[in-house]
DNA sequence: GTCTATAGATGGATAGAC
DNA sequence: GTCTATCCATCTATAGAC
């Protein structure tokens, strides 16, 4: 019955949508990475962002698929970091770069977006939680997806060929696990069993500082 | 109008009380650390241990007071299982081990129990996932309880008394990185990433891999 | 496209019979 | 003390008005 030639408003309908996608998007990374994923219902998200209740459902299909395309974002974001750092330290040592490079590659980005003063502070906290929180779709990727890894492992095994695979591999499994365990939680700690003698705030120092421990540890 | 004399079964009650409550203890244990602390309800704990529904709130209170039960009872045994272990270090030592033989103490318990063929494997898992998944309670005590820690820290100075106390903090910080990243999702990654070279299955192998590694990283 | 109202499902907790 | 039935809160997802 309506006029066909009628259609909904132009540009701004579409600049509209995608403030509205994008404030929901933001919206929802902030509060998963402060709260939980659970405990962060789709009413917070949009109370948060100030659209209405549907409009995770219209853009993103359901909770949990926002939750995944924001995984997904960030996760590739920052592995696409850590690859052009590694790209570099090949460039600037004929293709096989030191240790402490390759290592310096894998920790530096993650550390510098989790600096106080930058904004993707709260992506590297969503990136963490997501590796304990994380739906089962989440972890699958965690778990199957390691073609970024395993140009860390073979940068590696190429710096260091007088060492058996299998030893390459289990020394990258614990550098790793520095990796996540830079957690507020675990900072809090810290600081509260060495009487405030630590300070995570200062990135350049406290990147030093793991490097110093996983080179070693590497060497071992 | 019933007579008070009159009064509940003697012993075989407390007996069946016991028996319920461990029950309920046991099968909230192993559904948490296999599922995660949201992903369990009281119905599916009370279903697995075969008892009704009201269970949990009777013996316990409720689903967090069960929860951090199970939290207190299981890190004080592994707490005291580390001290034990230190303290054993010391006599061996005229009361100053060595750095290898204080991470030995931290790291050995937590590993054997999680063994395959231990019992406790549960347990373990159950304890990592409190770090991460954790009520605000349970984390507080996490955050503020570090008096077992305290002791690693100073045996570990009293191994390195050259060391600045702010390095053996963040070393030690490190050194509990690695323990908490043993989790199955992180060996699954590690033998996908590896084409199955990695077998976390042989404890003592890892225990030995895991101290290689902090040890050189403690020292460098 | 936006927004309200509500369906539909789940879970923690508890009252009350036995 | 045990167990069933139920209350009540909360959440995701969606239908339908505008």
């Amino acid at each position: 019955m309506t006029d066909p030639i009628i259609q909904d408003p132009p540009e701004a309908t579409e600049e509209a949508q995608a403030a509205t996608k994008a404030a929901v998007f933001n919206a929802a990374e902030r509060l998963f990475a402060l709260h939980g994923f659970q405990n962060v219902s789709v009413r917070d998200i949009t109370a948060e962002a100030k659209v209405n209740l549907a409009s995770v459902n219209y853009h993103f299909g359901s909770k949990d698929s926002l939750l995944f395309e924001i995984f997904r974002r960030r996760t590739s974001e920052l592995n696409r970091e850590r690859a052009r750092m590694l790209h570099e330290a090949g460039g600037r040592h004929d293709g096989k770069p030191p240790v402490r490079d390759i290592l310096e590659a894998y920790f530096a980005p993650p550390l510098r977006w989790a600096s106080p003063d930058n904004d993707r502070r709260i992506s590297v906290q969503f990136i963490i939680r997501a590796r304990s929180e994380g739906t089962a779709e989440m972890r699958e990727v965690l778990r199957n997806d390691v073609s970024h890894l395993a140009r860390f492992a073979d940068a590696l095994a190429a710096a260091r060929p007088d060492l058996p695979k299998e030893d390459v591999y289990w020394r990258l499994h614990f550098i790793l696990g520095l990796v996540h365990n830079n957690r507020f939680a675990e900072f809090d700690r810290l600081h509260h069993l060495s009487g405030g003698v630590t300070r995570e705030a200062d990135v350049e120092a406290l990147l030093r500082r793991m490097l110093d421990f996983a080179e070693a540890g590497f060497n071992a």
